[in-house]
DNA sequence: GTCGTTGTCACAATCGATTGCGGTCGAGCA
DNA sequence: TGCTCGACCGCAATCGATTGTGACAACGAC
């Protein structure tokens, strides 16, 4: 613990603890005399002074940390946001502290209700559900909120997230462009903003092709290689043909790939298959994955300057919807159709 | 924030705030007529009471708060070990605040005396290097601290790892059993205790088998797969023969069969490879890794609850070394020396 | 009937820093 | 000389909870 208190200081530099508080505090430092300033501030440094931050939270009510809600820290798409966020917050002297959900909404919900008790000044969450009755409650109360990666559908709270609907486009144009039309979309879950939106531009895109839709997005239970294998068993199963298909993120591609895989089905001369997020290693795959780039770091130091501005000045809009570029990353899972 | 306080708790259940206090305290609740705690209890319920833990923790000078001290979060060794320290800390009423060091120890030192500042109660640390300042005042201090994954030389801390002296003789055996004579060490810097023990049971392990040892550890700068692709290069050029390499870690691995691969040298028909840590997707690599599979997730769970231990009764001896069975799992980078 | 005990609870101090308000002192001006 | 004004700093309240000490009543024992 910070052993040396205000008062030591203050003693030390022979002022009273206000007149140190003031000398250390750059708010209202130009109240004192900056000889007296410099006393003290010599005097903290002597002694190795280290403000308690709890009694000054305490004080002031704020409490210089962030709370960081993410539904899975092990899916490798959340430590670059982590990353990201971390970087900023703590480059302006705020502090994280993480909070794994392990997709329990009512976990959650327990977890969010004790860091507001800890005095949090704002949340980034990545867990948000497309209906979602917690970030309700929080958009209506004063806490600063921002939703990373994920958005919901009514929650009036700021939102950074990838150009998801660029993406799909880009990957349905490569595909086309090689000549495929059967194409399928592995749809995430539909109570994730991704992958309502990913289908929906998946449709949009489609038919700007002037390519049927019906029946060619199979939605899948979670983003996860179980819930891909299981969709590809279920595209088996039905024989209805395809060339190619559009994951709902890179899980879901693996997952498929390994069912098309054991089913005699190659890939690139069989079918293309593209991904979402780029995780680490995809490039490194037999064949490397075509995916689709999200900058997930500048999203989570994006996210954390959006909740910065926000803690900053209470009264700005804080409604803006930041969405970063993507990229398409054409590797050896696409090819011409056959 | 808590809105409510307890003051309103005490007031509408019409009692002093002490009593209130008391009565919501389990440690104290037997000082109070249970019919009191009854209508307290009910209080709070019907408020929505929740502490202010700011206030609590400046009284109590605890704040239920624990650090975890991660090198690099993005690097995937790290996330399964947050996420057991996480679920076992926040089962027990603890929160976790993540600190990311971007592996700079002047960062590191900032952010955990910021930590000490915020009252955390005990830190877990995964960024010991073999030689520690930083820990070594720590342990001088009254903090309670865990080192995980890395040890250090001479602070006197408990530690949870892997059992790196078991992983390498696994290795070393499987790849003699296969006929292996020539076998490179790829080591990890020095500076971390995984580098040098793991270095020191590989000379130990080619004693036993009767292997030449000279000269066949290359220590890397670090563990990337940058380090491994360098270590890999500088084989090469050295012209000694080898037939199987035994790397510090996964990503190590990775670095060197890439410029392996590039100069020719196919995995496992020309030389065999394993790795440590067993990342994931180290399954779907072409051919899939052979590596040793280290319990990350526990790493993190025992890591907390020995934290816990330690907060919990700060008489009980602190320095035990806790080794985490490994296993070696064998797939496709290994196979019969030609 | 008095005294001591036990059970309940209220009072007030405390944790460490921040901050509104007011006091002091010297300079400047009439 | 006397008065005002501003710069500088001290006093004390405050944030919200915990806890040592003591008040008070009921009760049993002598």
């Amino acid at each position: 613990m910070g052993r040396v208190r205000l008062v030591e200081v203050a003693r030390a530099a022979g002022v009273h603890p206000a007149t140190a508080s003031r000398a250390l505090n750059p708010g209202a430092r130009d109240e004192v005399n900056p000889r007296t300033v410099q006393r003290v501030v010599r005097a903290a440094e002597q002694l190795g002074y280290v403000p308690n931050t709890l009694a000054r939270g305490l004080r002031t009510s704020r409490s210089f940390v962030a709370a960081l809600v993410i539904p899975d820290i092990t899916n490798s798409l959340f430590p670059p946001i982590v990353r990201g966020a971390e970087q900023v917050l703590s480059g302006a002297g705020f502090t994280l502290v993480l909070t794994d959900t392990n997709n329990d909404p009512d976990l959650e919900r327990g977890q969010v209700s004790s860091m507001r008790a800890h005095g949090v000044d704002g949340f980034i969450i990545a867990t948000a559900r497309w209906q979602d009755p917690l970030l309700d409650e929080l958009a209506k109360s004063a806490v600063p909120v921002v939703l990373v990666n994920r958005r919901s559908a009514d929650a009036a709270l700021p939102f950074v997230g990838g150009d998801d609907q660029r993406g799909v486009r880009l990957s349905v144009d490569h595909l086309v462009a090689h000549g495929h039309r059967s194409i399928v979309h592995l749809a995430g879950p539909a109570d994730t903003s991704t992958g309502r939106e990913r289908a929906t531009a998946f449709r949009a895109a489609m038919r700007e092709h002037g390519l049927p839709v019906r029946s060619s997005v199979i939605e899948c239970a979670s983003y996860s290689e179980q819930a891909g294998a299981a969709a590809a068993q279920r595209m088996l199963r039905s024989g209805r043909p395809f060339t190619a298909i559009v994951a709902g993120n890179d899980l879901l591609a693996l997952g498929a790939m390994e069912v098309l895989g054991a089913a005699g089905r190659r890939c690139p001369e069989d079918y293309s298959i593209t991904g979402f997020n780029d995780l680490p290693f995809m490039r490194k795959l037999t064949p490397p994955l075509t995916t689709v780039q999200v900058p997930l770091t500048d999203m989570g130091a994006v996210a954390a300057r959006t909740l910065l501005d926000w803690i900053g000045k209470p009264d700005s809009v804080r409604t803006t919807q930041t969405l970063l570029p993507v990229e398409l990353v054409v590797r050896g899972t696409t090819g011409p159709a056959t």
